[in-house]
DNA sequence: TAAGCGTGGCT
DNA sequence: TAGCCAAGCTT
């Protein structure tokens, strides 16, 4: 009974309070017999696997405009999706976007599975991702659980365990606020409290909708919650990146391998990323030269640091490594954010040359 | 199964 | 400033 007074709060609380969002379909329209289109649902979810709405939005309107529907996608150029997801981090999931959008007009007559079952058997699309898409956009009552949910459940019932170890523990007390009603509202409605309200740092106690349910904050520890194993420090890697231009204006990039960091991303060529400086490797013969300063970028696992060489390549240039891109085919914002910042600091040394 | 895999904003 | 954190998946 009390966690369906708990659910009930809770939609309660939604149907004044849901964010508006380009990928949503609020709880107005949803009693209206609105479903959202499971595509926009998808695309939206895969985007907000560890990255915030507002690193969303625009990557998402630009997704949507350009590739408005799963077949659109599942025709797309390879590298044109590459370009148009640089900068949004973990590009395994730009890979698996298209392996998925593939396999749905492939083996699923180009519409989504039903069931998160189904959906589960699909590139980039895990538990979380599949109970996400059959709740909103198939209203199955799937159980959510995120890291918003994840918070919210630890402190509603103060649970001590730390994370990760703590996961099924928590699954096992969000499904038990998993009603058969308005699975996709309640599903969202817990990532909202957990995005807005239980919030990883001073959460919003005071207006909570759950406050009166909660444990954790009636024993005072609902801020410590949910309590984290340690994590290990992150090592720093070192090494060299050439920024190569032709005398047209052309620049020398290398595509990554598919598998690994940044993979199958647009680059600079250059050396491996080790604890000490490599030695150098030009991918072309050229008068290289340092750039001042150097290139720093942490990812998720160690920190970097990037001595950035700079070189006008002749018009027979013939490089070991790399292709050629034309002016007008190049944009910066077309690499990942490392790739980025080194073109930046070759082109502020370039220009005080 | 633990580790690999980005980035930007906030404190 | 340096660490923490965000709607996780894959191998």
């Amino acid at each position: 009974m009390r966690d369906e007074e708990i659910s009930a709060a809770l939609l309660a609380w939604y149907d004044g309070h849901a964010r508006v969002l380009p990928w949503r379909t609020g709880p107005a329209e949803r009693r209206a017999g609105h479903r959202p289109d499971p595509y926009r649902v998808w695309l939206s979810e895969v985007m907000l696997q560890q990255t915030t709405v507002a690193a969303v939005r625009d990557y998402f309107h630009r997704f949507t405009s350009r590739w408005p529907d799963v077949a659109a996608l599942a025709a797309a150029d390879d590298g044109e999706v590459m370009a148009e997801w640089a900068g949004l981090g973990y590009y395994a999931r730009a890979r698996n976007l298209l392996k998925c959008a593939r396999a749905v007009v492939a083996d699923h007559d180009g519409r989504f599975p039903e069931t998160s079952a189904a959906l589960l058997t699909l590139p980039g699309i895990g538990p979380y991702t599949a109970a996400a898409i059959a709740a909103i956009a198939c209203d199955e009552p799937a159980t959510v659980v995120d890291g918003n949910v994840e918070r919210v459940t630890a402190r509603l019932f103060a649970v001590e365990t730390p994370l990760p170890n703590a996961k099924p523990e928590l699954t096992a007390l969000a499904r038990r606020l998993t009603p058969e009603t308005r699975p996709g509202d309640r599903a969202q409605a817990m990532m909202d409290l957990g995005a807005t309200i239980c919030t990883p740092r001073n959460p919003a106690c005071g207006i909570c909708p759950l406050r009166s349910f909660c444990a954790g904050h009636a024993s005072g520890i609902a801020t410590e919650l949910p309590r984290k194993l340690a994590k290990k420090p992150k090592p720093t890697r070192f090494g060299i990146a050439y920024v190569g231009t032709r005398e047209d204006g052309a620049a020398l990039l290398e595509r990554r391998p598919e598998r690994g960091l940044l993979g199958g991303t647009l680059g600079w060529p250059g050396s491996a990323w080790t604890e000490a400086t490599p030695a150098p490797a030009p991918p072309a013969a050229a008068d290289w030269r340092e750039s001042p300063g150097a290139v720093r970028h942490t990812f998720t696992h160690f920190h970097l640091v990037l001595t950035v060489l700079t070189a006008r390549l002749p018009a027979g240039s013939n490089p070991e490594r790399g292709h050629f891109v034309s002016r007008d085919n190049f944009r910066p914002g077309d690499l990942p954010t490392v790739m980025r910042k080194v073109h930046d600091l070759a082109s502020r040394a370039l220009l005080t040359d």
